[in-house]
DNA sequence: CCAGACGTTGTT
DNA sequence: GTCTGG
DNA sequence: CCAGACGTTGTT
DNA sequence: GTCTGG
């Protein structure tokens, strides 16, 4: 069950973005993700629901061809990057998503399988985000990745950092740096609360955007 | 000092 | 912007 | 992540 | 093989 706007808004203490909210099957680098950030500091939060272009624009960017290269960051060295670690101060964000695709390479071509909570509940990846001005204004976020857990180990050796509500607040704050604190939340999200399933091959193609995604398909 | 890089995943 | 290499 | 292109000159 | 576009 996708989860939908209201409970986003009652989950994570934000109101609806103004152009009303399209659901989403298959996005893609580049592409726009729902964001959660904080502006302003931790006495008066101000939390907000936004869409960012998913892949880091940093702010010395030339041009946008970057964004491709930094669709992710790997959270043991998120600290040191050039491209991540000032955004790792002061601009982490969650990025949200009902599940996401992990393809499995078989005979028959790549096999895409999706994974979500066992509850089905959207899950809060750990994210950073990154605001770009030159011809335009660029709004851009990375997801941050850590070690497989066991579900997901057959298939990859990395998954993005999921991160349990009690630790929102410390993530989105942009007054709280405590390094050694926040890299205590890059850890591998337990495997007993997630689940996965194989679906079609529709997601293959960036330009298939329909519920058609998540069919499930007998193994 | 200036110039150039700034990244991950997965595969070999 | 900031760090590294030369 | 996957799919698809991977090129130039010159013409419309 | 590697880059670009989505």
């Amino acid at each position: 069950m996708r989860t939908s706007p209201s409970d986003i808004s009652t989950l994570f203490d934000v109101s609806i973005p103004d152009p009303s909210v399209v659901p989403r099957y298959n996005i893609a680098p580049t592409q726009n993700v729902s964001v959660i950030l904080q502006e302003g500091n931790s006495l008066e939060s101000n939390r907000q629901w936004r869409f960012f272009r998913w892949g880091l624009v940093p702010s010395w960017a030339k041009d946008l061809s970057i964004s491709h290269k930094l669709i992710n960051a790997r959270g043991e060295t998120i600290s040191e990057k050039p491209s991540f670690r000032s955004a790792f101060k002061k601009r982490r964000c969650l990025v949200l998503a009902d599940g996401f695709y992990e393809w499995e390479k078989t005979d028959s071509g790549k096999q895409p399988h999706y994974f979500t909570q066992h509850n089905e509940s959207v899950m809060a990846f750990a994210g950073l985000w990154e605001y770009w001005e030159n011809e335009s204004t660029v709004f851009s976020c990375t997801i941050i990745t850590t070690t497989a857990n066991s579900l997901l180990d057959p298939m990859h050796d990395r998954m993005p950092v999921i991160l349990d509500s009690e630790d929102h607040q410390q993530w989105l704050d942009p007054d709280f740096y405590e390094k050694e604190s926040l890299q205590q939340l890059i850890k591998p999200y337990s495997a007993d609360k997630m689940t996965s399933r194989l679906v079609n091959k529709t997601v293959n193609h960036v330009k298939n955007e329909t519920p058609d995604c998540l069919a499930i398909i007998e193994h």
